[in-house]
DNA sequence: CGCCTGACGCAGG
DNA sequence: ACCTGCGCCAGGC
């Protein structure tokens, strides 16, 4: 898979990740892994920062319910619009944390 | 090549 | 709950 084709592959992923849910950089890894081979959070990380522009970014947090740095205030208003569960300014992991159906 | 940087993650203190 | 140190992979110079 071309580095090319590994960025394409996230930013599908996160447009199916339903509303009011998160998934985070390194699920995300994790989850292409086995197709692309390769799982690094940091490499979904600056992908996102790059490319997120077009897909629902603010459903992208870090492990700890984290929002992306520069874009808490936007993020944590839509997030809240979707009805997802929030603790103060991080995203409630334990219920909010969604993964693709495997296969 | 080596070195620094980055929307990360985990273990320790 | 916050800060530090280290591992991680890829990109820019």
């Amino acid at each position: 898979m071309r580095p090319d084709e590994y960025v394409e592959a996230v930013l599908e992923l996160v447009e199916r990740i339903p509303p009011g849910r998160v998934m985070s950089y390194g699920a995300i890894a994790d989850a292409l892994a086995d197709r692309s081979g390769r799982a690094s959070a940091r490499l979904v990380g600056s992908i996102m920062a790059r490319h997120g522009g077009g897909v629902p970014w603010h459903r992208v947090v870090n492990s700890a319910g984290r929002l992306p740095p520069g874009h808490e205030r936007e993020a944590r208003a839509r997030l809240l619009a979707e009805g997802c569960p929030l603790r103060g300014d991080r995203v409630d992991m334990p219920r909010a944390g969604w993964s693709p159906e495997p296969g």
